[in-house]
DNA sequence: TATTAATATGCGCATAAACTCATACAGTCA
DNA sequence: TGACTGTATGAGTTTATGCGCATATTAATA
């Protein structure tokens, strides 16, 4: 083994620790949060506007905001009868952004190793 | 409505984008396919070396290797009988890396808050 | 208190995905 | 070619989760 891939073991990670991190990405991994999450990087909404805006029930509306706020990419107060949503990290946002331009990436190469063939 | 809240409208994003987006992020959903990332992070290792390192079964570890070579995570290529495993963008260590840091912060936080009360 | 509006939640169904076990496939070597 | 090793995959089972529908809860207001 030449010495540049030759690295030091890693410590262990916890399962507990891996679960974490795996359910904080599996808040992501569903097309209706991530329309929630870009539709209120216009502002902020409460959950009947984000009914309208993605074209989700009610119903899951409630349960999808509900999951971003236990993971802590959305926030939420109430305002009388209202729950008023919005993006409680930024980095969110930055996230996403750089996936796409990753996934952009790879297309852009699979396409031109397609085009080649 | 206050100027520093207001936001011009985003343009749409389409369905399969979402779907798109989604499924890179189910990628990282999964506890064992995290292991397998990190367990990567220590340099190059075939299919059964993995298996050693994860407590996960051959055709699993196999399967979940299939997830993160179709994702563009991981590299794999074949020497004789092995299949040689490898990350292939450095970007997800940092990645994952950035959301250690991010819920670390979010339980220090959560801890203060429980030591008050 | 009764009514209405906005939001949250219980329940059942359907689907997706992860796991196990067995087996097929691929590559090496006698 | 046949045996052996490493890897991939098909079938069946189980579990998790998103959705729809109905209903409960919360807050304002008459």
């Amino acid at each position: 083994m030449p010495p540049s891939t030759r690295k030091k073991s890693l410590p262990p990670v916890s399962d507990e620790a891996l679960e974490l991190i795996a359910s904080w990405f599996r808040v992501l991994a569903e097309p209706s949060r991530l329309r929630i999450l870009r539709s209120l990087e216009e502002g902020e909404k409460n959950i009947t506007e984000l009914v309208g805006a993605t074209r989700l029930t009610q119903a899951n509306v409630s349960r999808h905001v509900q999951s971003l706020v236990e993971a802590g990419m959305v926030g939420r107060r109430r305002e009388g009868l209202q729950a008023i949503c919005f993006i409680a990290d930024p980095k969110i946002t930055e996230l996403c952004d750089t996936v796409c331009d990753s996934l952009q990436k790879r297309f852009v190469q699979q396409a031109k190793r397609l085009a080649v063939r």
